[in-house]
DNA sequence: ACAGACTTGTAGACAGTGTTTACTTACAGC
DNA sequence: GCTGTAAGTAAACACTGTCTACAAGTCTGT
């Protein structure tokens, strides 16, 4: 991913910007947001601490970039997740797609979290707001972000009849609590100790108990 | 809390570890985990950085300790939330009052994440292992842990009939992901922009569907 | 009562961090 | 081709966590 060989005899980089939000990924896969450090990666992209501030304010901004960089990977594992059920359409029926669809969403998040726990956490480390946030930068291969994944599916569960309207408004919140939650408590709480298999026998109770709770 | 004041006259300090520790709480509240440095932690308590390391073995034990601490006011914050409804017992009946329970679990939970985000935050900073925990440290007035408290307001919801006695095992871990999730989207997350009405809408949104979905 | 061992503090150093200020190098537009 | 400016370097500063060596109390056995 980051290429930290050939130490570049051009004294302009080409696209450092990138490549530290690179380095600061793989930082942040191997050891979590606080494994980011910003002289760290800037020694990976061969290049000298100050020069990150000729394209990030602080530390604060290039972990900022980073986490967006893992909302990306996130939204797109939620999509492979629900690409993986598209062939289902049919067998299902328009209210079960429509379920089979936000578990998907459920189960990307929490997969991805299990799979990828130090991007799982930088991607909430620092305090996101949806509101102001450059949408494009967290999306993923659609062009949509977790959070607009989720409230699509929920969209669609509306449109399938498969939920009230009236109870519509609210309801990617708790969901989201839900599916958040459990990721943290797996990831670095009280079920880190749990195996695949009861792992995924959680996540589906809990999957489960939205459907059922919503 | 802690007393910074009066440069210490005797050599020795008395209960440092103690001081240490409030020290560090204080810290956590007002910025978190990430506030706790050692340094000024020893500083406020009026002596050497390295005294420190006669009590811990490392930032990270102290983090610990501190960690424990603010686990302890959690389950303070939830067993108020608890007798504040003692009164209403008998008419609530059985179930009803089981019910009521559970919910002040939540309640607290969610309360103190609103009022204490610092130590909230601190709470679950450090890797969490229920198993190996010391359990007594981060245990409230009533020497019950966080955890345990709501594993008690499940036991007493199967008792009084409320829950089914073959959906009890795992019904924490969901319980506790909806409303740990519903905290951190309300602190740090996406969520913080709500008034305090908001707040309490979306909580009893969110209590409610793990009432039903569990 | 007193000598030694043990505990709990201090002093000073070291590597590593984020960030600032001043300087240099390469490119781009007239 | 000169010049302004963007994008890098160099050297310093104030921090941090932690290590090693030393000093000051306290405890215990005789």
């Amino acid at each position: 991913m980051t290429e930290q060989s050939s130490p570049r005899t051009t004294y302009r980089h080409g696209d450092l910007r990138r490549a530290l939000i690179d380095a600061g990924t793989d930082l942040a896969r191997e050891g979590g947001p606080d494994a980011v450090v910003l002289r760290e990666v800037t020694r990976r992209a061969g290049v000298t601490p100050n020069a990150a501030y000729r394209h990030f304010t602080d530390k604060g901004a290039l972990l900022w970039a980073v986490s967006f960089a893992a909302q990306s990977r996130l939204a797109a594992a939620m999509e492979d997740e629900q690409s993986a059920i598209d062939d289902d359409g049919a067998r299902l029926g328009r209210a079960g797609f429509a379920r089979a669809k936000l578990r998907a969403v459920g189960a990307g998040y929490l997969g991805f979290a299990q799979a990828e726990p130090g991007l799982f956490r930088t991607a909430f480390a620092n305090h996101i707001d949806l509101r102001d946030a450059a949408i494009e930068d967290s999306a993923g291969p659609h062009g949509r972000t977790p959070f607009q994944l989720l409230s699509d599916a929920l969209d669609a569960l509306v449109d399938a009849g498969a939920l009230p309207v009236d109870r519509r408004p609210g309801a990617e919140f708790v969901a989201w609590s839900a599916v958040h939650g459990l990721a943290m408590l797996v990831i670095d709480g009280p079920l880190r100790g749990l195996d695949a298999d009861q792992r995924l026998s959680v996540a589906g109770r809990l999957l489960e108990m939205v459907e059922k709770g919503i």
